[in-house]
DNA sequence: AAATATACGGAGAGTGTCTCCGTTTTGCAA
DNA sequence: TTGCAAAACGGAGACACTCTCCGTATATTT
């Protein structure tokens, strides 16, 4: 009882490698299914029985992902920077990652509450980080501020960025505003509030 | 000059009327528009003439909502109360009013730099109203904060919140974080409170 | 080499948006 | 009132997607 067969596995391999080419190339929503199974030279139903939608093939597009957000939540943190900066470097690699693929924010956002989606375990990851750097600021992020609202602020951000076509100028002014929503303000009495 | 034929006038009607309720009731994604053609009870190629896509039989649907925004404006700048409440009172009836179909707050923000899209006169509303807001609390906002990120980031978080199902509470948990964001810190100036 | 489990591939079902064009209705004019 | 263009109607169907079914081909085992 071998597990895989070896046509199947090359065949899964070159559809991930194929489909990681294309979605970089013109976004996840103008990529179709029927061209991937093109252009990785399989038929449709190989292309389905590796992956049963085309969710769950975009999630093997995106496969080292838990470590690059981990690295970016690593590199923030270590800088040697107000707390202000070291948010942002952070939060400017999270967008940066969300819209790497064009239509991917939106998506990948949209699936932040939901356990059953197939990006639910990079979704964990994303609270994972955001809960990292809420520790890692410590007292500089106002209390009550939550990893799950971090996610959906710059995701949001992050997907009315990519649908807009906004440069990365214009994303990071948007993350400097939440940044600043964030943090407790410098030089300010948080027992007012 | 007789410029429109009675039948069309009263069928053009019909099919506004028919898709408000089911936009509303069902959200923009979920209805198609053979399913309004055969709701007004006409066909799919005289409701195609009325409405040359989707988005603008939605647009023709959202019709007061100039009236309704400038409203939210006025009543949010004439609360006696500090700026950080007439801002947030302001966003959550913006937010409130993107959410109010499903699919809806994602198209429009999306929309909003898009001068040839069927909702530009929507989005100009929102910029103005926004550029009002900022003109109405004055200098308890920070400096540079400009009308287009105030509508990219509630426009975010509305769309984030929608295709999340997520609580009105949820949502002005985000609002907030916005909020102090856009504001100057408490503190360091008092002079607007 | 035969048998069997496994994978392949592409036609086509189902569902959208939107178009084309023959038919019907309307409003004006004689 | 009746006739006649112009305007509007309606629905079949083109086209683009995602995804399924199932007969055929291939890999692995014995």
């Amino acid at each position: 009882m071998v597990s895989v067969r070896a046509d199947a596995r090359r065949n899964r391999d070159r559809i991930v490698e194929v489909a990681r080419g294309l979605f970089r190339a013109k976004g996840y929503d103008a990529v179709s299914m029927d061209e991937v199974a093109k252009a990785a030279e399989v038929g449709t139903g190989t292309l389905y029985r590796h992956f049963p939608t085309k969710e769950e093939l975009y999630d093997a597009v995106l496969e080292a992902w838990a470590d690059r957000v981990n690295g970016a939540v690593d590199r923030a943190l270590s800088l040697d920077a107000p707390a202000r900066e070291r948010l942002l470097a952070w939060l400017r690699d999270f967008a940066g990652m969300l819209t790497e693929h064009k239509g991917a924010a939106a998506r990948i956002t949209a699936a932040l509450g939901d356990a059953s989606s197939p990006f639910a375990a990079k979704c964990q990851t994303y609270l994972g980080a955001n809960e990292r750097i809420i520790e890692g600021l410590a007292s500089a992020v106002r209390p009550g501020v939550e990893a799950m609202q971090i996610s959906r602020l710059v995701g949001g951000a992050a997907a009315v960025a990519d649908s807009s076509d906004l440069s990365p100028d214009a994303l990071a002014s948007m993350l400097e505003i939440v940044a600043d929503g964030l943090l407790v303000p410098e030089g300010a009495n948080l027992a007012d509030r």
